[in-house]
DNA sequence: GCCGAACCGTAACGTACGGTACGGCCTTGA
DNA sequence: TCAAGGCCGTACCGTACGTTACGGTTCGGC
């Protein structure tokens, strides 16, 4: 049985199905992997038979639920006209910050934990429920295509100097990010303010810079 | 019910003991989580009874298994001495290619994956079967005992520059892993030769001095 | 040889949960 | 006003699996 919600756009939902979800999406948040149908339908007030009519089973309405996550993070480009070295440090730190932010908060920790929970090697039975795939497009990967655009207008305005862009990107998140999600998601206490988060930001992109900046030597 | 094993050593090990762990570790490994006990007692030649009077319930052999397979990677500790930028260099590529090799190998991602999966808000009832601490004190942490001593050393040496080992630490971290590790948790096929790690081994140290490397400058 | 302990293999029990069916309520449209 | 459909609440079914129980076998000690 098909699940009539459109999977790829995650638009065309209903008013009430994105409440559904925002629900799941709570549950998830408060109880881990182990929500169960009839946890989602009571706190939804809905029922099971709808829940299934609307999203195929189980795996469907996990997929629905990240996947409307996902569409809520829709995040604003960053301009790049008349860069230069305070306007790209700039870029870089709102950068670090937004991503120390997102997988710090609650939502992400849950989604990922979900998402490493079945990624394991028996799944992908057919070509759905890839929730590791799903997560990791919107989250690493939608990262690197809106930070990459703005490492080569650094490097084309010769504030920067690399040769491979997903190298230097692949370092920038190590330097943002370091041991912070492995920590958070196997449970570690580590509390991140946002003056923490702000002095890491302003750190590790003072480090990139030093790493990639250009040579303005005499 | 309480187990028999004792939980915070991980010795006093039967070699049937051990031999049922290890099973129960390829299991792990093939199936992930939801490994039954019926499949563990069936791959390991004994019966369920033995198992539950062994290990009291299934998240004592969870947790013992982790153990067990913590208590496999004992390291070889790194002599200091005649410390100069060529041997610490290499201690610091020692390091970042043991540790990529570490969280790509199959059985780390496997435990990885099940600590992670059972790291939720709602579990913890008692003391016990914290796993993600267990994997996080035998991973991050045993590798930041290891290495701030080297780093210390090298700051001693004069080769070394900063203030808290604890961030320089972090950042080695970062440089070395950077999405790798949430990457492959996630099911992402990313196939790291040896070659790679190499490579990958020696840009993060040279990162890593280029950061934090003594100013020797004319 | 005999006894008890440890252990194997398997059958059985109880429960949790995914999935389905159904009766009743409310809305919509003719 | 009435019929049809969407949805809520709930009862129900089947299965998977954790856990327990039990008969049979091996092995060390006396």
């Amino acid at each position: 049985m098909q699940a009539s919600v459109d999977i790829d756009t995650g638009e065309a939902l209903t008013e009430r199905q994105k409440a559904v979800l925002d629900a799941a999406l709570r549950l998830l948040v408060e109880e881990g992997d182990q929500l169960t149908m009839t946890a989602v339908a009571r706190r939804a007030s809905c029922s099971k038979e709808t829940l299934y009519k609307w999203f195929g089973d189980r795996d469907g309405l996990l997929t629905a639920t990240v996947q409307w996550q996902a569409s809520k993070v829709r995040v604003v480009p960053v301009d790049r006209k008349g860069l230069d070295l305070a306007s790209l440090t700039a870029s870089l730190e709102r950068f670090a910050s937004d991503w120390l932010k997102v997988i710090s908060s609650d939502t992400s920790i849950a989604l990922n934990r979900v998402a490493v929970g079945r990624a394991g090697p028996i799944r992908r039975k057919d070509g759905k429920d890839d929730l590791g795939a799903i997560v990791l497009e919107n989250g690493r990967f939608a990262l690197a295509r809106r930070l990459k655009p703005v490492l080569e207008a650094g490097r084309q305005a010769g504030i920067l100097e690399f040769s491979d862009a997903e190298a230097a990107f692949r370092t920038f998140f190590g330097l943002v990010a370091r041991d912070v999600q492995i920590r958070l998601l196997l449970g570690d206490r580590l509390e991140l303010t946002d003056a923490a988060i702000g002095g890491d930001a302003v750190r590790a992109t003072q480090q990139f810079l030093a790493l990639y900046g250009a040579k303005t030597g005499p």
